[in-house]
DNA sequence: GCCCGCTTGTCAGAGTTTTGTAAAAATGAC
DNA sequence: GTCATTTTTACAAAACTCTGACAAGCGGGC
């Protein structure tokens, strides 16, 4: 599975050669011309990097990365500026960018920050596979066998199941968002349609609630995602 | 609990005013000024971060940061570098870097860039959410889950509610005008109606305020927008 | 001080979006 | 092909946001 990247530039020259060399180093390079596309993609799709650069018709990169940084907090952003001043890398951090790289660069650089970039992002979600088994409220959880114990007895969970409910609970006490969970659970290529979640959860709530309409683990939190709570 | 840095630097003019600059922004810094020594302290100790400089008596930067990389992959580390040419960069990141800064540098900027490696290496510890928590008066919000404790106990806030809540204390002491808050809270292309607003408003008011009639902390300015003091 | 025009406060639904739920359809392993 | 699992579809229910009406408040000109 290719880390994705959405690169934003105006340049038509440079956006094409940029895309080529990160399709080269085996990234799915999705590319746009002007900022008010790049929300839409962004809305639409899941990234692993945003590389953006600052100047761009209709909407400049740093208002672009303070839009994006409204919904999404972890996605690493990398600026492009044709400015080398200190100021405008400064003003790229503050709206929330990640790093920075003035232009003209050196595209072997590029690549490297690239890398840099995706590795972290990549962390939160690659497996840790530290946690197997788990209890909270009456329940149990073993997630090397995937078998749960649950308020009617005894059940086995299937894959995803068990995926997203590790998920959850590697993050209790924090809402998950929608894309999160997909991105984690689902991968970067699938999209299943939205209500595929909330049936998992229903699921989870027949498992594991004493009172399906009063739940006491799993929370919506609505216009976000779901919560666990122990 | 503060974040930990090592910095390592042998100028002992820059090693000082670099640790006084970064303890100022309440991290906790070890100081150390050649690379063998930055070894021992790295093997002693636990660290969110290492600023590394590339020029160092008995075992220069790029050393140090391979060997430190074959015992922990996940430490940020941050290269300072005298000269500015690429191929240092490149190195820097083949050896393992994760940033890079050439000197002379802009305090501010090293500031900015500590502050963005810290975040990630932070990130998914359970502590990153305790920067998004904020008390004024006798409430408390928390902005990672939408939990807040107002004047008439717990309550939820809605997503809108929540980014409107923190653009203002983000903002707070000065007034924001309605048109920064339609771009922040709805977007580029979304203009509810002027109502909109005030409602919200009114909801905040309600949770927060002791008493409505005499608001201590969303104050309306007259035609301009709002304002939130603490 | 008093009036007038404009801005803000307040409220009650209407309108919209998101989530809950179940059943049917599609997928994929065997 | 069969079965378990996953995804889609459809509709209901819930939650949130927005609008429009009107009241109240503010400030400038007189």
């Amino acid at each position: 599975m290719k880390p994705r990247i959405l690169l934003v530039e105006d340049e038509e020259h440079l956006l094409e050669a940029v895309k080529m060399n990160l399709e080269l180093e085996d990234y799915e390079v999705v590319a746009v011309a002007d900022g008010e596309l790049a929300l839409l993609k962004f809305k639409d799709q899941r990234f692993n990097l945003i590389i953006l650069d600052v100047m761009l018709p209709r909407m400049d990169g740093y208002a672009v990365c303070e839009q994006i940084r409204l919904s999404d907090m972890d996605i690493p952003i990398l600026f492009l500026t044709a400015k080398g001043d200190s100021n405008d890398k400064i003003k790229g951090f503050k709206v929330g960018g990640d790093d920075y790289l003035p232009k003209p660069f050196n595209l072997e650089e590029l690549l490297l920050r690239v890398k840099v970039l995706i590795k972290h992002s990549l962390k939160g979600t690659a497996e840790e596979g530290s946690l197997k088994n788990y209890k909270f409220g009456g329940n149990e959880v073993n997630f090397l066998t995937h078998e749960a114990k649950g308020v009617n007895g005894d059940l086995l969970l299937t894959k995803r199941e068990a995926m997203l409910l590790k998920l959850l609970i590697d993050k209790k006490g924090e809402p998950v968002s929608r894309n999160q969970i997909l991105q984690y659970v689902w991968g970067y290529d699938v999209y299943p349609s939205t209500r595929t979640i909330d049936n998992f959860i229903l699921s989870f709530r027949k498992y594991f609630e004493e009172d399906m309409k009063e739940p006491q683990h799993f929370h919506s939190i609505r216009g976000i995602g779901y919560k666990f709570t122990d």
